[in-house]
DNA sequence: CCAAAAGTGTTCTCTCTACACCCATGA
DNA sequence: TCATGGGTGTAGAGAGAACACTTTTGG
């Protein structure tokens, strides 16, 4: 700010919340989308949102409108950027602050969701999104895929114990594409964050695949590059 | 105004922009910082801000700020991303939306800079900065280590024509640590994209060492990954 | 038996890394 | 001559990709 003493000259501007929040159910990359019942773009679909309080930060922000619709706290989120075309809502100047979260199904309250006219739809077949809805999608799964090769996600949208084929859907699902079975298998243990449980899951395979679970107390920092998938 | 019917009971906010300036001269990745000539803060260090318009994005507002300080146009600019803590300007609620930027010192308007109370620092030795301004010089750090590691950076920073010897100081200077020679040498032209001029610099060595230029039409897509640094 | 996933092992290729080594030249 | 950077080459370690193969078990 090189120009003086008080604001009071500059104008303000709304600044709105929006949450890309992914989840992972039935080998799906989800996200969680809502019909919008008020004006502008009534009836169309868009990203959950909501406005900046006076008394909070845009974290604290994302994570009250996350919470009051999924019930959830402690919910992995990440800052994508800022939309700030002058154009971008039809309705007036709103800034709009990006968000992606990622969401354990299995422990959302799916009831309040359903209430709210949210509808999980997968990653591979969105529906026509709301002014640059499309666009804040596409850079929140751009993150997401950055730091999924950059550490192990999964505790943050799996249940608490999975196979490594569950694992490997879900980074098919992240990346879009088929990864080999074998190499990802040693990719993957080789990281050493994930220890095998006793039991196994019998729905998935005649054989039977063991679960596993994430380490407790690994640090997140356990390595430093994933590598390429 | 039309604007904001429906969004009446939300609060609005100034947005401001700080630019993280990168430069780089003699071996030295500097940054662009400001003595501040009012309060709050009057008399520390920061960074080149100012208030996002009515009319423009916040990228636009990034580059105004920038030609009129710089007086270049077409300058790198990237979001970094968006300070919202309530209370980060004790002067009231701003937030304040990142950018960083690389820049041509050997191009820029230095008099103009100099008028305006600036001075480039180098990164190893910043003073303090007034409020988020570290944590933001961090982030851009950041950043550009990442772009620099995906891509060759260069153009945006060195003059048009260059020894390995100085591109080899720029990246050992962004990602603060010794790069081998002749490996760096080697990755550095099997990507491609640059090529060697007839003309030699004799100052900084006694056998003399080629200059090298980016090749022209060179999309910035031709390589993927410049890997690990 | 067959299909499908579980799980292991092998081979080839490429990249990164750490050096060694010669060249050119001004002080 | 020596120091310094310019420039080239090489050997080893490790990661990634492709793929073969064996195991298990419900239908």
């Amino acid at each position: 700010m090189i120009m003086g003493e008080k604001y009071n000259k500059f104008s303000k501007y709304f600044v709105a919340i929006d949450c890309v929040i992914f989840g992972y159910e039935d080998g799906d990359l989800r996200l969680l989308l809502y019909h919008r019942g008020f004006e502008p773009a009534k009836g169309q679909w868009s990203l959950l949102g909501g406005f900046v309080g006076d008394e909070e930060s845009s974290d604290d922000a994302a994570h009250r409108i996350l919470k009051a619709i999924t019930g959830l706290e402690d919910i992995y989120l990440e800052q994508v950027q800022v939309y700030t075309n002058p154009k971008r809502d039809p309705e007036g100047r709103v800034m709009s602050i990006g968000y992606y979260a990622l969401i354990r199904v299995d422990k959302h309250n799916s009831d309040k969701v359903r209430e709210n006219g949210a509808h999980w739809w997968s990653v591979k077949g969105l529906p026509n999104l709301v002014f640059d809805h499309q666009e804040m999608v596409d850079n929140a799964l751009h993150k997401l895929q950055q730091k999924a090769g950059l550490e192990l996600v999964g505790s943050e949208l799996l249940p608490d114990k999975f196979t490594l084929l569950q694992l490997r859907r879900l980074y098919e699902a992240i990346f879009q594409r088929e990864l080999d079975t074998g190499n990802f298998r040693k990719k993957v243990l080789s990281l050493n964050v994930l220890e095998r449980l006793e039991e196994k899951n019998t729905t998935e395979s005649r054989r039977g695949a063991y679960y596993f679970q994430f380490k407790k107390g690994v640090t997140d920092k356990s390595f430093d590059r994933l590598g390429k998938f």
